[in-house]
DNA sequence: ACAATAGTGTCTATCAGACAATATCCT
DNA sequence: AGGATATTGTCTGATAGACACTATTGT
């Protein structure tokens, strides 16, 4: 049984705007040397062009279940905590009609990145994406969205260690710092991030070795 | 002409959630001695129930304009700087269909509400809507909204001076102090209070007058 | 020994919170 | 004079940034 206002008609029979989910998906890629560098997921398209993966919301569907069907139809992955982010409204984003897109975000560790070729990597600086390629930008106005997904991983990154949980198992503060500073796409200082991140995290028994220097002691996230 | 996929279907053949926007228009009101209070504008209904303005998003009509267009046609009143919040997706939030409802906030001066009666203006304490009359919350989720536009306005006050322009002309620390108490919710030490403030300030010719004490200087916000 | 990293001590500047002293009006 | 408010001084505690010193490993 469907509603109906006063003239007979049902929601569905007013001429409104498509709702859709545009997610940008970031990871930290660490190279040989522990360098960490902020990345973004992208679908490449045949004509050269990328963009971020999203779909149309469907009727009845929550906007993180279609975030999570779309990066596992698209990019074969599966999300951990999306967040939304905000709201693209531009009339004349897509051309193939008036869709209003809800821009999300989620943070993935390197690990889980399975199934080669699906995706391009592309790094994030500071908040610019940098596509590979001739082209410099991304379809529609998803530039701008992974501008805002990369501050919000800075923001979240300020003062918490690892929030996504992007470390495997316990690390040492030297781990911890490489990763904040890809995501921050900063140099911190060793003494000030180590005081900022003490209070938040447990020693575990065992020490770091293998490389040079005296071993570090390794934690894990406080509770 | 309109765009249509291989099976030959427009944007529009596919089933869709409705789009809407509400909006939570916030004022400060003060009574005779000078205190202030956040209050929130609600629309009245027959059943005794309250809500925030909302409508639906026509095709074509950016989220911005649903906005102004809502808060004049409803209200009567209008919009200075409306900020987008979040978006608000369960499927069951309205009976009449699934309607996705982008939230907005904006903060209005008690003096550009004019036309007395079209709304109801009901305090905020903290983040909560206290709803005059028996029912204790308004309809849908707009308790939620209510609280995550309180949480915006006090977040925009924490450092700035009377950002959305509340205060008509210059002003004294006093007043100043006045106004952020209200939308924070809380009392502020006068002295530190005055420290965040006056490098973000620009003194007037002129001196405060009436009341008792000391006159006071005059400000406004710089640049 | 030397390079490299871990961990800690300390100094400075800044800032919030709190208290208080002084200044200047009104009644 | 006395009450009320404005404005400024100062003390304390917390914290970020910077520098440096000691500790412990591998080569």
């Amino acid at each position: 049984m469907v509603w109906r206002d006063d003239s007979g008609k049902a929601l569905s029979d007013y001429p409104r705007p498509s709702l859709a989910v545009d997610v940008a998906l970031l990871t930290v890629r660490f190279d040989d040397d522990g360098d960490g560098q902020l990345c973004v997921l992208l679908q490449q398209h045949d004509d050269g062009s990328a963009s971020l993966p999203g779909s149309f919301v469907r009727e009845g569907e929550r906007l993180a279940e279609a975030v999570r069907r779309t990066v596992q139809g698209k990019l074969g992955l599966t999300t951990r905590d999306p967040r939304q982010l905000s709201v693209f409204d531009d009339p004349g984003r897509d051309s193939r009609g008036h869709v209003v897109s809800v821009a999300h975000v989620d943070l993935l560790p390197e690990r889980e990145l399975a199934g080669e070729g699906a995706w391009l990597l592309s790094p994030v600086d500071g908040t610019t994406v940098r596509v590979p390629g001739r082209r410099r930008s991304l379809r529609y106005d998803h530039d701008q969205i992974v501008a805002v997904a990369a501050g919000w991983a800075q923001q979240r990154h300020a003062r918490r260690p690892d929030p996504s949980r992007l470390l495997d198992g316990p690390f040492t503060l030297r781990e911890l710092r490489l990763l904040h500073e890809a995501v921050l796409g900063v140099r911190l200082q060793k003494d000030t991030f180590r005081r900022q991140m003490i209070d938040r995290l447990e020693e575990v028994p065992g020490r770091s070795s293998g490389g040079p220097g005296r071993p570090a002691a390794v934690f894990r996230v406080a509770r």
